[in-house]
DNA sequence: CATCTCATCCCATGCTATCCCATTAACACC
DNA sequence: GGTGTTAATGGGATAGCATGGGATGAGATG
C-alpha cells in the first residue's frame, strides 16, 4: 500500500482552494474516491487526513461490536460526522472548509504532513514547533519501533 | 459501500420540505428506492435515516447486526413498525411527517448528521450540544481505535 | 357530485463550488 | 546548458445545489 510521506507546505489561494501534493494524490489514486478525506483532530490543533478506503476501514471496525466499547463508538461516530469529503479538482486541488481551518489556525499556508497510513494538515508554524518538540523527547527516551513481520506477499 | 460522511444543516420550507445533502443522495443512489428510510431514535430526540438497503439487512439478520440478541430482535421489529419511507421529489427534497420532527424538536432547520453506513436528523442546536460533550469525553479518556486490516492486499 | 385540502411536480433564483484555460516554477533528461 | 515535462498557482466562466413559490392532480369530505 502507498504510503502518506514527507511534508509539503503549499498555499491556499482566495477561493480557498489548495493543492493536495502530488504523491499525496498517487497515494490516493486506489480508491474509488477521487479527493481526501478530512476531519478535525480531537487532540491537536490541525486537520486529519485520510482517504475513502480508510473511513470504510472505520466503519468496518465500527460494526464488529465486541471490539468497540460505547466510547470507541462515540468517538467513531463522531469521526464520520465531523468528515468531510473533499474532492480535488482537474488540478489536484481540493477546497478546505472554513471551520476546519479555523480549527487549525490556517490562513493561508498548509502543511501536509505523512504519517503512513494517514496524513495531517497544519499551519506550518504550529507544525515546526510541535515537530521540535517531539524531535526533542526523542533525543532524551530514545524510543525503539516495534516492527511487525512481514505477512505473505510484499507490502 | 458509499459512507455517509459530515454533517449538513437545512431549512424546512413552510410547506415542510428539506433537501436531502447531496452526498447523501449520492450514497443512496445504489438502492432501489428513490427516497431515504427515517423512524424515531429509540435512545435520543433525534431521527435515524437510512437507505431501503440498509432496512433489507436489518431484516435479513445478517452482517450488521451478528451480535444482536433476541431482545435487540425485538427493537428491530420496532424499527420496521416506525419507519417511514421518504420519497424525495425531482430537486432531492423529503417531506418529514410531524410526529417525527417533533420526537427531534424540530422546527426550521434540520441538522443531517452522517454516521457511516447510516445517519442521524437532528434539531442542530441539541446536535452541537451532544457533539460537544462526546467530544469533552474523548479528550479526557483518549480511546483508541481499532482498525481492521485491510480486507485485500497487504497493510 | 362538488369542493376542499394536501401532496407532488415544475419553474425560477441566488450562491457557491467546480471546471477549464493560462501562467509560473521546478526538476529531469538529453 | 537547453529543452521537455510535471507540479503548483491564479482567474474567468459554468453548472450544481439549496431554496422559494405557483400550478396541477389525487384523494378526502361534505
Amino acid at each position: 500500500m502507498a504510503l502518506f510521506l514527507s511534508t509539503f507546505v503549499n498555499r491556499i489561494d482566495k477561493k480557498g482552494r489548495t493543492s493536495v501534493p502530488a504523491t499525496f494524490r498517487a497515494a490516493l489514486a486506489a480508491g474509488a474516491f477521487p479527493g481526501i478525506v478530512a476531519y478535525r483532530s480531537f487532540t491537536s490543533a490541525c486537520i486529519e487526513g485520510c482517504g475513502m478506503d480508510f473511513m470504510e476501514r472505520l466503519s468496518d471496525g465500527a460494526q464488529a461490536f465486541d471490539a468497540f466499547s460505547d466510547e470507541q463508538e462515540n468517538l467513531a461516530a463522531l469521526i464520520f460526522a465531523d468528515a468531510r469529503q473533499l474532492p480535488w479538482d482537474p488540478e489536484g486541488r481540493v477546497s478546505l472548509p472554513e471551520d476546519i481551518l479555523a480549527h487549525a489556525g490556517i490562513t493561508e499556508s498548509v502543511a501536509f504532513v505523512g504519517k503512513g497510513q494517514t496524513f495531517q494538515i497544519w499551519q506550518p508554524d504550529a507544525y515546526k514547533a510541535v515537530e521540535a518538540d517531539i524531535r526533542a523527547k526523542a533525543l532524551t527516551s530514545r524510543p525503539t519501533l516495534p516492527l511487525r513481520p512481514k505477512p505473505v506477499a510484499g507490502a
